[in-house]
DNA sequence: ATGAAAGCGCTAACAG
DNA sequence: CTGTTAGCGCTTTCAT
């Protein structure tokens, strides 16, 4: 049995069990290189012979590698946020570090207290996928020097690091293709506008449509939150305009996944009766029927490059911020076409 | 500014801004009544006033509360788990407890290792929705005494406490529903049969059967493993049988909405041509077109109740191992009808 | 009711 | 290269 119920294997029973000095297998154990090679094989095979395992808290109270950083999302339920906590997890299994999970919708009251124990707690450094992002937030990363990384979504301070995609280009992309298939009344249902990127989206949009000399038509411009609640509504609006679009493009899965729910209530066909286009690229989108025509976020990558620029940040926290931003892609499937011929 | 940048207050600095000793801080931030009231309340303000806040690691090393429960997963990837986990959030917010998520997709070769270092490491109990808990895991958490909780799935030896549903009757109310609607050739993808609960349900499938003088098919069960891409190979099998069943039940929604996947490639209708069935409703099956009837297990109160149950061990861990078992819901929604008349 | 002092398990100077 | 000695920030006896 490598250890008692209860106690367990520490380096004082190592360096005891192989005749070297506790320092010398914690040196063995970590600094690899500064300790002779015959020492150091000696205390790990001690220590496997024991089952021994570091006591990760202590390890990091005493000054050395906290092996975890903290994840802060607004709740673990879409998909949207899974593909890229996959990207994360992996790159993080990786580095051997472990993962934190803290959601925004606790201590709602107190959220800075929060924050604050974040940076006083376990994490080394936090990753941030939370569409807003309150400036006291970043106000306690800053002051404390903590090592952070924004997903998908831009701080106008230029303080942060971030990692994100091409949101203009994207929309822009996607409203080209449709006038492409003909469409020139597109609908359009924004995400929640405080943030940058919904107002990217947006503005990727207005282009496109201003560069197709499309006049724009503010009434088919529905404002939406990213949530599919506010999706489904945004659609029913714009489904009922009395001139109805032919196409709607959601300015992510999640709203268009609802949008193509309040276009069968209305007993309409996609893409016959009206296309639909997504934003994000999610699982989902690839299940439903007919399948979601969207923009492809690389969101996994963007998961796995935060970690990548975070752990960076955690070995050297004065590293100027950086800001990546990765390509969308427009992925066609089955939810667009060509608008019908005009009755 | 209540901390300098790096450096965070500690009660030390507390007990120098009150005048008292750290134990006395120490005191009046936990064991309450223990000191008293003018001292606790002069400490608090103290605290407040610097921006105090507990350091969790040296807390937890000097044998206090951890505050912190592990959750070890196969991926943050599935709607079912995700569903799950809300609730664990929730519970777990309430009580101020922290979340640290293991994947089991870490670290393969050398997974007891791992389960070794969750142990000795920062959480204070685990929660486990793992599909298949190699025996060891169960071994090293039973032989440390660390406390743990297992979620939808049933462990043979009876020496764990664990969370599920009504698997069996579930799956009998199911199949009933069909048989009742008309259906007598009714297809079934089953779960990975290593694991309890998709035995449960299999044999919940058969007795319903049975019970109704339907006699049991076996080339009308194809095998799945909960995946989707087990389930839609089984699908597949079950559409190009010779005399193709009119309603399928898949063993988890994930399998059943790729069943609908195949479905549709065979140009078959849902529910017209063929119905369709799951189990655990998770979000997706709300929005998949038709909506998914299914079976539900109430995921979230699931997670809340693991919660429960494992704070309740953390405290006494030496509490007898309970078994909660919650009950199924049939959700009738729009994959199924009757079957058209034979031809 | 409160203070002093001894660790929890580990890392990091500092000596040798 | 390796051992000795301080702490990291906190909880907890043990005194007072």
């Amino acid at each position: 049995m490598p250890s008692q119920p209860g106690k367990s294997v520490t380096i004082y029973d190592v360096a005891r069990e192989c005749g070297v000095s506790i320092s010398t297998v914690s040196r063995a154990l970590n600094s690899a290189e500064i300790v002779k090679p015959a020492t150091r094989q000696k205390v790990l095979d001690a220590a496997a012979r024991l089952g021994y395992v570091a006591n990760a808290q202590a390890r990091s109270l005493a000054g050395g590698r906290a092996n975890v950083v903290g994840l802060l999302v607004p709740g673990l339920i879409n998909g949207y946020i899974a593909e890229i906590a996959r990207g994360i997890d992996e790159e993080l299994a990786r580095a051997d570090y472990n993962l934190m999970v803290y959601t925004t919708r606790r201590h709602r009251s107190q959220e800075s207290a929060y924050v604050d124990s974040i940076v006083n707690g376990f994490s080394a450094g936090l990753l941030l996928i939370v569409p807003l992002v309150p400036v006291q937030y970043l106000a306690i990363l800053a002051e404390k020097n903590f090592p952070y990384v924004m997903i998908d979504q831009a701080d106008n301070s230029g303080m942060s690091t971030v990692v994100d995609a091409t949101n203009w280009q994207g929309m822009y992309d996607a409203t080209s293709y449709l006038i492409g298939l003909g469409h020139t009344r597109i609908g359009f249902i924004t995400g929640l506008m405080d943030i940058r990127s919904a107002v990217d989206r947006l503005d990727g949009y207005k282009t496109a449509l201003s560069d197709h000399q499309i006049p724009l038509d503010d009434s088919l411009i529905a404002r939406g939150d990213f949530w599919p609640e506010e999706g489904y509504k945004a659609a029913n609006v714009l489904l009922e305009h009395p001139d109805r679009p032919t196409a709607i493009i959601a300015s992510n899965d999640l709203m268009a996944l609802s949008a193509m729910d309040a276009i069968r209530e209305h007993n309409l066909t996609i893409p016959d009766d009206i296309s639909i286009l997504g934003f994000d690229d999610i699982p989902q989108g690839r299940i439903m029927f007919p399948r979601l025509t969207t923009v492809r976020q690389p969101l996994e990558q963007m998961g796995r490059i935060a970690v990548k620029l975070l752990l960076e940040r955690i070995e050297a926290p004065d590293l100027p911020p950086k800001h990546i931003t990765l390509a969308t892609e427009l992925i066609q499937r089955d939810s667009c076409q060509s608008p019908a011929p005009r009755r």
